[in-house]
DNA sequence: TGCAATTGGTTACAGATGAAACTATAAGGT
DNA sequence: ACCTTATAGTTTCATCTGTAACCAATTGCA
């Protein structure tokens, strides 16, 4: 028998891993989602989450959707000026702010988003569906502690 | 007054869809982990996970790899030929199936997992210090039930 | 007033990503 | 043995993403 002079590893559980988990739930839920609307609409995951804050701020500034979102600014950025070529987005500009611009979802927009935002929702009630109601609180909980 | 001849939209509100909260919080904290070992290392977040998995099964194939990790097959396939080419990973051949690869951290590989991985369970930690005994049990069962 | 610093937004580039096509080997059925 | 099908892994291509550089309008202040 010898001394022992490697130093035992001690490797990740990767599947018990939180970041991990979370990053696979993320990825199965937004996924599954997004599947839904992208075919349908050719709409990306980015311009569709910029088209709900339109639809809940209208009239606001690129910034604004920015600040709202925690999206990226150029993401924002591209996804307005694809909104705004297909016509979902009406982008006009601040009046005292020439470098400001003013975003509303057009009525073609508007369109889209009354079809998605219940089937958004519904893939949500799917998903907190395997939870009964105490779990469901305590997952509200959590996630607000964490992301505070 | 008129009659109401607009259906009422119904706006998500972004800031409380489960969906997007996942995908926040996942981001945050994915990305604070890799920034510790990306410029220090060279590593990215998929190269990372690959070798975890191998840490933790050593001697197995890409395919292997990618049923373990539910990371696509070209991304493992790519990440694993990067690991290799930094000689962080010995790529063998299977004895009787010369398409499956045999792969395993070198010593170089487990001399960046050993000291990278007690610092991405620190980072979880930290994470998991922001709620209480009882919040932590509920979020593991709760994880397992949206996952299972 | 004039000029530096800030802010809203876009562009350019470089790296990451995923679907589909492709190569090579293996397995299965006749 | 022969041929079809399946599997391991790589390559290709088109798209997405993030960082940094950039432009134009605005603000702050000497």
């Amino acid at each position: 028998m010898s001394h022992e002079t490697v130093p035992a590893h001690a490797p990740l559980d990767l599947e018990r891993f939180l970041p991990y988990r979370l990053s696979i739930l993320s990825n199965t839920v937004s996924q599954s989602i997004a599947a839904d609307y992208q075919d349908r609409f050719e709409l990306s995951m980015t311009e569709w989450r910029v088209m709900t804050i339109l639809a809940r701020f209208p009239e606001i500034s690129a910034r604004e959707v920015v600040d709202r979102s925690r999206m990226d600014k150029v993401a924002v950025s591209r996804a307005v000026a694809r909104l705004v070529d297909a016509g979902r987005v009406d982008r006009g500009i601040h009046g005292s702010d020439k470098r400001r611009s003013v975003l509303k979802l057009s009525d073609a927009g508007w369109a889209i988003h009354d079809e998605v935002a219940p089937r958004a929702r519904q893939h949500e009630r799917d998903v907190l569906e395997k939870l009964d109601e105490e779990e469901r609180v305590w997952l509200d909980r959590i996630l607000d502690k964490l992301m505070g």
